[in-house]
DNA sequence: TGTAAACGTTGCTCTATAACAAACTCTTGG
DNA sequence: CCAAGAGTTTGTTATAGAGCAACGTTTACA
């Protein structure tokens, strides 16, 4: 396996503050993982044995029902932890993370967490930052899902996932991993069928352009007003 | 202002590894308040000056949409930290804390967290243990309200708050603190309409009994075969 | 290169639940 | 002790969106 460089941690906020020979003291205990689009990277309820930085690709954070149904929770962006059941005292994982996109990862065992929180400047305060901000974010959600009509939640799903992930194109601005209409009502707890619906007529309406697994939005302002934000 | 007992804190998870001095120290920095039902502790969106400790009551933590509608993430018990904002680097609450009861509050100044979490034994790793309850607890509510029907959020809230705060009685098991229809509805985005409904049906079912602002589950088996767990 | 699997679209029907409306009942405080 | 407000009940109507069904399209791989 060919070294990481240092360079691959040193501009991410848990890191930003330490030194390079520290950098290198974390990559070396770190263990790189590629994973294909759609494989599993941890399982809901399965012991927490390690917790992980997401070097390229996306992720998916999903929960699944008794009754089969699944939905997801959050997206995970290059250069987030997670997976950090050991920042919050858990024994197991709170739910399945699946790669969006083919995907690097890596990965420390649960037990340096402590060591790094006491050795390690800001890693612990930016770690925190992060679980505040998706706790956030996760009520946001939640508010959202509990009380908006369905075109207002996939809208602002859409726009979700366009702001965190988002790439200029010639024609708009394109959601930067693959997704489907499926996953878009995993996201807003709604059908395939009503989402596709949806996605249908914003594009007679000139809002977005969509081809299979990709979505380009051309008139953002326009998503924004639907969402009524 | 009677000085508080250091036995107020000592069984408590947060603080139950340290010593007498230790929590007399803390209490000292304390600040106590009572509250009349429905008043508010802190609002959403404003500066995190003090993080908190319910000593007795119960409290709502309340989501407000830019619609006016509001949600009710979850139900804090006595004994629970709450309004850490500081343990998440957070300057200002995520939502707004409303008493459901008359409580008595502790409080510490912002800056201290630090302080107690760097001094104190056990104080870090238990509060994050509780923040990784409650972001489990969230996605949960999440989960069911955009998969389940409204049938089963209803039953599934009723049962939160029984294992909660229930407490027993002659006829079966009461919900200890005040709630209205309205707050049920606002706990599984419903209108006041359905639960009322829901709970005049359950009634002539005979599995629970309830007078205003108070509701007694008689039959709880019943309920949890409802919630669909 | 052909065929199955995955993904997407669209029409039709049906129902759970919101919305509207009105009346009833308890609680509180002047 | 009465009035006003807060909480609850119940009936009726309207509709968003789920469910079902069928078909079309793209992708992958055998």
């Amino acid at each position: 396996m060919p070294k990481l460089d240092e360079s691959l941690l040193s501009g991410l906020p848990p890191f930003s503050r330490l030194s390079r020979p520290q950098i290198r003291e974390i990559l070396d205990q770190a263990r790189t993982q590629r994973f294909e689009e759609g494989a599993e990277v941890f399982g809901e309820g399965l012991e927490a044995t390690h917790f992980y930085l997401l070097l390229d690709g996306y992720l998916r954070v999903v929960r699944t029902t008794p009754g089969g149904e699944q939905i997801i929770v959050l997206h995970i962006s290059p250069g987030q932890l997670f997976g950090i059941a050991a920042a919050l005292q858990r024994d197991t994982y709170p739910a399945t993370a699946v790669t969006a996109a083919e995907s690097i990862v890596l990965s420390w065992p649960s037990h340096l967490w402590q060591g790094f929180t006491a050795q390690y400047d800001g890693f612990a305060t930016e770690s925190y930052k992060t679980v505040g901000q998706r706790l956030g974010q996760i009520q946001d959600t939640m508010t959202e899902i509990a009380t908006q009509a369905v075109e207002q939640r996939v809208a602002a799903a859409v726009l979700r996932m366009v702001n965190q992930s988002g790439r200029k194109t010639k024609e708009g601005i394109e959601i930067g991993f693959p997704i489907t209409r499926q996953n878009i009502s995993d996201m807003t707890g709604t059908t395939l069928h009503t989402v596709s619906r949806m996605l249908s007529a914003w594009e007679k309406d000139g809002i977005v352009r969509s081809t299979r697994k990709h979505i380009v939005v051309t008139a953002p302002h326009r998503l924004v007003e639907i969402s009524g934000h």
